[in-house]
RNA sequence: GGGCGUGUAGCUCAAUGGCAGAGCAGUGGCCUUUUAAGCCAUUGGUUGCAGGUUCGAGUCCUGCCACGCUCACCA
């Protein structure tokens, strides 16, 4: 059974003992609400406007939690909060009787839930508040929330007086962070407006939203290593799904034009302020196109949703101003590399001599890494960090790109690109390969690298190319960072302050 | 995993190696139009955990835990 820790959570907790001895539920079952908190106020205005109609008659019963409470001998105010606002609490002695405005005085704390009813009315202050009539307890907070104080200033911004800003118990007490914290529920509202016109454009433009295996007795379409769990019944192992890529090509085959999911991929890799093991991930898949169709796509549905969401298409984001009116820069990333670092790898066609190049131009290397990782390597110390304004960076090496069909009369490199947006990767995109004979055998190239790295085996997922064996049709297909997304459009600089429940290390002890 | 940093009251923060404090919240009192209300009084601490140095440790040292930043890792 639950004990107060502290001295608050006991005065709590006694007001809660001393309310059912007088027969009052501090958690009654019944609750009765004629009115946002948004609503009373703007129907007392309405009347305030209306010359035919008697403010003084608009009577409503609203319910919230208290966020302000001040006792003024015989009178008591309060503000209480509910999902669309604020609105003030206007309790008299002479008015609800001695007995009701003793419960209000003794047991009521910041943070309790009430409901009140009573006409609208304006304050000698102005404000318009509920003259109350009758206030009832609807729940009881037995543990205390940080007190913030507003003030609003004559211009209409709101100036915060004390905080609830540990990182860590933000994250870890999400629920208080955003019972107490506007900002934060502000970030989540955005979160599903996001994802709201993402489906919503998709949607308009032909696609099919669908559903794959989360569990998937083989992971693949990217290369991480895959969080295990195992079917008891089955007595087989099970793998929690790092991408939703080879099951939305197959249902290419099974001849739906467009798909695309929006769902959760596991990732088992460290975290970063970009990383989280388990985020949301928006793959599409679109047939008789490429992936200068899925460029297209792509920059109008972000700004699509930037328009949604933020309704402008240019946003902030780190203190940059960044446009996202489509079209955005294309550059390939040979172009982009020899433009940062002066090294243009394909004058390096092996990993040795490109190794050197990269250490004689400063640049740090493991010593292991393959040809097609040094490249991505100079991607990401060299080019992404400058990328800042959307781009588009195109035809990247093939040996990186097992998806992906290769340029016409190039075999270095394949039809792909990666999205950057402040400085971040948020999307990554092929010309899907649909040969199911050079298919299989770019799975047997990288399951021979990977082994030679004896890092993370690469399964063969011979059932992806049975699918394609029956024809896939030509398809451009890309995946989105939604979370990263969020941050864009939200001027998060981590993707934890995106996630509502962000994960954190079990605390021991 | 490495480096740097942080951890003190419910919240936000102080405290030269020398009595562990403030504001807000809480408690008691005054106050019938307050709004960061005000005034008087007052409660609240295993200073993340475990050791060590010292006459004396919130402070210095070691280890551990958690978090942040960063590097590595992450096609």
């Amino acid at each position: 059974m639950w004990q107060p820790t502290n001295t608050p959570e006991e005065d709590r907790l006694r007001k809660l003992h001393e309310l059912l001895e007088q027969g009052i539920s501090p958690y009654p079952n019944r609750v009765t609400r004629t009115h946002t908190a948004r609503q009373a106020v703007a129907a007392f205005e309405a009347a305030e406007a209306a010359q035919s109609a008697d403010p003084s008659l608009v009577t409503v019963s609203v319910c919230g939690r208290i966020v302000r409470q001040n006792l003024k001998g015989k009178v008591y105010f309060a503000h209480i909060e509910d999902g669309t606002g604020r609105v003030q609490l206007f309790v008299r002695i002479d008015r609800v009787g001695e007995a009701a405005y003793d419960l209000v005085r003794r047991h009521l704390d910041l943070g309790d839930f009430v409901q009140a009813s009573g006409a609208m009315m304006r304050t000698r202050a102005g404000e318009v508040s509920v003259l109350v009539d009758k206030i009832v307890l609807l729940a009881k907070a037995l543990s205390p929330l940080p007190v913030i104080k507003e003030r609003v200033n004559e211009d209409g911004t709101v100036e915060r007086y004390g905080a609830f800003s540990d990182v860590e118990e933000r994250y870890r007490q999400r629920y208080a962070d955003l019972a107490v914290n506007p900002d934060t529920r502000e970030v989540f509202r955005k979160r599903a407006q996001t994802i709201n016109a993402l489906r919503t454009f998709l949607d308009e433009h032909g696609f099919l939203e669908v559903e794959t295996p989360i569990l998937q007795p083989i992971y693949g379409g990217a290369a991480a290593r895959p969080f295990i769990t195992h079917h008891n019944q089955l007595h087989q192992d099970l793998y929690l799904r790092i991408s939703f890529e080879l099951y939305l090509k197959r249902l290419l085959v099974g001849m739906y034009d467009a798909v695309y999911e929006i769902g959760r991929d596991f990732r088992n890799e460290g975290v970063s302020f970009k990383h989280n093991p388990e985020f949301t991930q928006l793959e599409f898949y679109q047939a008789y196109t490429d992936y200068h169709g899925m460029m297209d796509l792509t920059e109008r549905m972000v700004a699509y949703a930037a328009q949604r969401v933020n309704g402008s298409t240019i946003i902030t984001f780190e203190g940059h101003t960044i446009d996202l009116t489509p079209p955005w820069q294309r550059i390939t990333l040979r172009e982009a590399i020899k433009s940062r670092s002066g090294i243009d790898y394909v004058d390096y066609p092996d990993a040795p001599s490109l190794r050197q190049a990269m250490l004689a131009a400063g640049l740090q290397t493991r010593p292991d890494a393959t040809w097609g990782k040094l490249v991505d390597t100079l991607l990401g110390d060299t080019v992404e960090p400058t990328l800042i304004q959307p781009t588009f960076v195109l035809d990247y090496p093939r040996d990186i790109s097992p998806f992906a069909k290769s340029v016409p009369g190039d075999p270095t490199h394949v039809e792909r690109f990666e999205l950057f947006i402040g400085g971040i990767e948020m999307g990554n995109a092929f010309t899907e390969l649909n040969d199911p004979l050079d298919q299989e055998a770019r799975f047997l190239e990288m399951h021979r690298l990977y082994r030679e790295e004896d890092d993370e085996a690469t399964p063969i997922d011979e059932d992806y190319l049975r699918a394609m064996r029956y024809g896939m049709p030509p398809c451009g297909g890309c995946g989105i960072g939604v979370d990263r997304l969020v941050m864009l459009l939200t001027d998060r600089s981590t993707i934890r302050e995106v996630l509502l429940f962000p994960h954190l290390r079990e605390r021991q002890s």
